[in-house]
DNA sequence: AGGATACCCTGACCGC
DNA sequence: TGCGGTCAGGGTATCC
């Protein structure tokens, strides 16, 4: 389920314990996840500083002190771990700690520091590779990105300018990451709720008034999750280190059935459809 | 050419 | 309790 919001928060958890510290060993448990680990994939990370870390749409980037970046994506179902405990205890004692390796972990990263990160990721959706800082935005995953939701790239003449001539429907463009980057299927559906626009209605029918609804519903949302996700952080980095998904209350998804948030629709079900093989929840009174 | 569909994969869940 | 079927969705290859 990590869209842009997830992706972001797994960053800001992260990050402390990360940069600065060298990567100690490296232990890949196998060959590939959704592609093939990059050539040398140990090796070139093994020694390594973490100088800084990074996101490019639901990309996860930790740029190394020899000018790689390691890029991270988790796919569907993909979680990164901090395992590891190491210091010193009531009596000065040093002491190391290491949680047992389960089912689909498959990279382990081991720091100077005693810390452990273990990537796992059941379905192997996720991928991890390698490339040069300086020239990302040209790699293969970066090329054909379109612009990040927040800041000020995404506006409604911008949104406009990319829907016009497009016969499609809005929930599909908005899923289209060579349009805007980050946005996953749940928040395609709270931002088009949150715009009162219909997930069905054809790109080419949007006018300034619903673009300039759905740039500022877009930002919102994406930006309300990140907030929940980083007021959550402490909790999500669990006491064992690892880190759950934040729990986020949605207006429409997953919520058929149940009634529209919104008080003027007085109850009107939150319906599901089925759009280019996947759910959309809507609700049919206020989205049009 | 661009849009729709199939597929990768495993776990959770549901009905029987 | 077990078992088969379905669904979940990010990204991309492939088809139309």
């Amino acid at each position: 389920m990590p869209e842009l919001p997830e992706v972001e928060t797994v960053k800001r958890g992260l990050e402390p314990a990360l940069v600065g510290r060298r990567i100690a060993h490296v232990d890949l448990r196998r060959k590939d996840l959704r592609i093939p680990f990059p050539a040398r994939f140990a090796e070139r990370l093994a020694g390594k500083r973490i100088t800084g870390m990074g996101r490019r749409a639901k990309y996860l980037l930790a740029d190394l002190d020899d000018g790689e970046t390691l890029i991270i994506h988790l796919g569907m179902s993909g979680r990164l771990t901090l395992s590891g405990k190491s210091g010193r205890n009531g009596e000065g004692r040093y002491y190391h700690e290491v949680r047992p390796l389960t089912r689909h972990d498959h990279v382990v990263l081991d720091l100077d520091d005693g810390e452990r990160l273990v990537f796992n990721d059941p379905r192997r959706f996720g991928l991890m590779s390698l490339a040069r800082t300086a020239e990302l935005s040209a790699a293969s995953f970066f090329r054909h990105l379109g612009i990040e939701p927040l800041g000020n790239e995404l506006s409604a003449d911008r949104l406009l300018d990319g829907l016009k001539g497009k016969k499609t429907s809005l929930k599909a463009a908005l899923l289209d990451q060579t349009f805007v980057v980050g946005i996953g299927n749940i928040y395609a559906c709270e931002a088009l709720h949150r715009a009162r626009i219909s997930p069905k209605r054809l790109c080419h029918t949007m006018k300034l008034e619903r673009a300039e609804r759905l740039a500022q519903a877009i930002k919102e949302v994406l930006m309300e999750a990140i907030e929940a996700g980083g007021s959550s952080l402490k909790d999500y980095v669990h006491a064992d280190g690892s880190l759950g998904y934040f729990q986020h209350r949605f207006a429409v998804y997953d919520r058929e059935s149940q009634p529209c948030p919104r008080k003027t629709c007085k109850g009107t079900k939150i319906r599901r459809i089925v759009q280019s093989n996947r759910s959309t929840f809507y609700c049919p009174n206020c989205q049009r």
